[in-house]
DNA sequence: TACACATACATTGTTATACTATGTACTTTG
DNA sequence: CAAAGTACATAGTATAACAATGTATGTGTA
């Protein structure tokens, strides 16, 4: 009955936390290429990134040089864009994390 | 210098936990006017509520009858808008906090 | 008494971002 | 050879946080 209020509720939740997610997976230093960041993301946390998410997602978090890329021709296939993080990247995933905690812990306080 | 990047990110992250952390506050049964809930979410959980952030936000539960309101006249002073989880409404904040921490441990599962 | 500040609710306009739908193009598989 | 998978991309829509602004009352203080 309410399932569309939660639905619209994930997909409020989910703003911020893709950014968040994808730079803690870039965060190791391993250059990905978008097709398999979304197939990486969904394996590790079961969240579906759908592909027009994830592309702007990417360019937003070029325009703010906390990612770079790098198109990679394939022997045989579509050219891969691989993206890879940025020393100011590391930086602000740290930073994220930090308030990603706090907001945890608080709201651990307040569900319990 | 990535300080305006940081802050948009935290207000995207917001989206969707607000209406969590509001609901979980009256989850308890007690009823809350407006300006109280603002100040009691920010002793617990030293998150800040803009005034524009949360009276569109419980009209829109008040709409999907997560909760409801009743004005109560003061002995002095301008009266207050009260208001209280509905039954739909626990049903919901339960659903959401079992995403919640399927979230929350799926990022902790990245970010380490 | 006048002014600042706090209490209390509300609306308008702006901005950011997830998602659906759609498109392109190549490769693999049944 | 058609369908499904790989791979990138954009346009349009909906939603929600926030700043700014407005209304109105009460309290403290100089």
């Amino acid at each position: 009955m309410n399932e569309d209020f939660i639905h619209k509720w994930i997909s409020q939740v989910k703003k911020g936390t893709l950014s968040f997610i994808v730079l803690n997976v870039l965060k190791g230093g391993k250059a990905y290429y978008g097709y398999d960041l979304i197939n990486e993301i969904k394996k590790i946390t079961e969240i579906e990134i759908a592909e027009g998410t994830l592309y702007p997602l990417m360019n937003r978090l070029k325009d703010e040089k906390l990612i770079k890329s790098e198109w990679v021709e394939q022997e045989s296939g579509i050219p891969r864009k691989y993206y890879s993080i940025t020393p100011e990247g590391k930086n602000t995933v740290t930073k994220m994390e930090e308030y990603w905690h706090n907001l945890n812990k608080s709201v651990l306080k307040i569900t319990k």
